[in-house]
DNA sequence: CCTACCGATCGGTAGG
DNA sequence: CCTACCGATCGGTAGG
């Protein structure tokens, strides 16, 4: 059985979310894959540049999904509506690379963490936005401190995957309304 | 220079808080306190008796705040700030443990993670009583899941430890009354 | 992608 | 708390 390049990659994200990065090692790897952890330089040069690959992979889904909702028409609840949808469809479609963006950036080696920390202010700045947007059109009060704001609903998004399951009763739009209508309620004017 | 037990557990929740259970070797351990690896199993039996150890203690910290939170007569949306305001208090006052509970309870081996799992359920649970208290008393609308909404508000403050830092603009009460608003905003009546 | 291997490091132990 | 050590495992390489 021949593994292209991104077969190693999904699976690299598949251990590291489960075990952790230094819970997973080359070996773990090559054998979920059917292989000896000495094939896998074949493929890559090293552990490190599969963490790099899969947590990239996570930063890019979430990036896209903010420039898509961002170029929505309309009021400013509306984008934020699109970001909060889009953020959970990331997580949810992408949950081995998203949890390991989410706890393993910390085992990347200092360039490519603050490549990933940049990507991660930019992805914030999209929720800022929007933000700042319904506080100056008056839909937002205007005591909301965006940035604080920003924090708060992505500490909700980012919550999720560690205690949603999408067979239970809640599915995936209901969780998204859930959330956009908590979140509107604690942003709206009067 | 002579250690305690307490000191080694203190320690152990210092590395494991910035490098991960699997990312600390008891080497590691041994040289942020001045001795070999070796020695420290004249304190403990292993490293995963460390890991139980720093877990529990975090989980402690939390169950006693939520003890002293719920302990207080008055309206419910007062206990909802204190459980806020309690548990900001034990992030930022036991960082490491809580940083360790938060991110390693993983790393436990079935049983002691068994009951560390029973533990946040049962702190959860004190979230969860207080706003079905405010339904009750029509304080809160009674639209509100109160399931739902204590997970969202411990999605807030556990994401707390990612971002905050106490030396900054703002301090640990404006923090806390800045969330307990925000989430009154989401749950009033009216 | 495997065989055969490297030096380094791992958690842990015996004995003092 | 140290000396001296154990077998296992780590990330990685040379050569095919």
């Amino acid at each position: 059985m021949s593994h292209s390049r991104e077969d190693v990659i999904s699976a690299a994200g598949r251990l590291f979310a489960r075990d952790g990065y230094h819970g997973t090692s080359m070996r773990d790897l090559g054998r979920e894959l059917g292989l000896l952890g000495s094939s896998l330089y074949s493929h890559v040069q090293g552990k490190q540049e599969l963490l790099v690959a899969v947590v990239e992979r996570g930063a890019g889904f979430f990036q896209a999904a903010a420039d898509a909702a961002l170029a929505v028409e309309g009021p400013a609840s509306e984008r934020l509506r699109r970001l909060i949808a889009g953020h959970l469809d990331v997580m949810l479609d992408h949950r081995d690379e998203v949890r390991t963006y989410l706890n393993e950036a910390r085992s990347l080696e200092p360039a490519s963490r603050e490549r990933v920390v940049a990507a991660r202010d930019r992805y914030e700045q999209a929720f800022r936005t929007v933000l700042k947007e319904g506080v100056a059109d008056g839909s937002f009060r205007d005591d909301v401190d965006p940035k604080l704001a920003g924090i708060f609903v992505l500490s909700i998004l980012n919550a999720v995957d560690r205690w949603y399951e999408e067979d239970g009763g809640l599915d995936r739009a209901a969780l998204a309304s859930q959330i956009a209508d908590m979140v509107e309620r604690g942003l709206r004017t009067g």
